[in-house]
DNA sequence: AATCATGTCAACCGCAGTGCG
DNA sequence: CCGCACTGCGGTTGACATGAT
């Protein structure tokens, strides 16, 4: 196989750096390539984590399997999926979930990295605007939560959609984990939901909200926690003393979760 | 032409599973 | 049974490409 050609059809990835053990990291060149692969086909795979050093390359063994497996492996089918593919990851996807690697295997020569890659680039994305779910492969049910529960990525499902303060938290936990917002609007956040709290929100107050914590109301993947979950979550807690009063355990979250987030981001600031 | 939004894709990280001493 | 090393997998990131405004 001639890598540096494959190389060729378009840069593409991260730029090169070395971390603290003085391995190369990012961007593989070409003469990497050609070493890895010509150790590979003289020697066979035995073994990755002394392979980089017996090859000659400056690579951890994990990235040089990776390299080799989703991109100088033999036989790898590359470029755009034809129509009969896209049917056929939705169809397996239906059947065996985020699963790329069993996905992989059961198409022709694409890598599982491929098979992910365009699911949540394309397919996932159709769907959805298609109104179908793209985690339960059902029709989409319209309700006024059903942005929030659509679109997991944890594999999880659920028979019915967060709550509101459910709804805040997956949300938030999204906007942190993928580092969307700064903590000034974080902060804000809670200010805003915390004046809103206090009075009768209708339906359009809440969807402004939560529009500015999703970053304007793209799609987005979210940690989901639905009630049920929040509730075993509260059982686990000695909140539960409190699930006796008339509160629901939305609004009981949502004053807990209020009050302890704001202590802590008074804390930070 | 410039800017912004979205798409694409290589490569990373962290975690879980497995095997072995 | 336990701890460690290694492998494999899934989720995520980041840089570049491309299209829209």
């Amino acid at each position: 196989m001639n890598a540096g050609g494959l190389l060729g059809l378009r840069k593409m990835g991260r730029k090169t750096w070395f971390n603290d053990d003085g391995m190369k990291k990012g961007e593989w060149t070409a003469e990497e390539d050609q070493k890895l692969v010509a150790y590979i086909h003289e020697h066979g795979i035995c073994d990755w984590r002394s392979l980089p050093q017996r090859a000659g390359l400056q690579r951890c063994g994990k990235s040089c399997r990776l390299r080799w497996l989703n991109y100088l492996r033999p036989g790898i089918k590359r470029g755009k999926f034809t129509p009969q593919e896209e049917e056929e990851i939705i169809k397996l996807h239906a059947d065996l979930g985020n699963r790329w690697a069993a996905i992989a295997k059961q198409m022709e020569n694409r890598t599982d990295n491929d098979i992910k890659n365009h699911w949540n680039s394309c397919l996932k994305k159709r769907l959805s605007r298609n109104g179908i779910d793209p985690m339960t492969h059902e029709p989409i049910v319209n309700n006024t939560n059903q942005e929030c529960g659509s679109s997991s990525t944890t594999g999880s499902t659920f028979s019915s959609s967060p709550s509101g303060s459910a709804c805040i938290l997956n949300k938030l936990a999204a906007g942190i984990s993928s580092r969307q917002h700064d903590l000034d609007t974080i902060k804000n956040i809670f200010l805003d939901a915390k004046i809103t709290s206090s009075d009768d929100q209708d339906e359009e107050q809440g969807l402004k909200r939560d529009q500015n914590i999703d970053g304007g109301g793209q799609e987005d993947d979210f940690l989901i926690l639905d009630d049920v979950d929040i509730s075993r979550y509260m059982q686990d807690t000695e909140e539960m003393e409190y699930e006796t009063t008339s509160y629901s355990y939305d609004s009981l979250l949502y004053d807990s979760v209020m009050s302890e987030s704001t202590d802590i981001l008074d804390h930070l600031f």
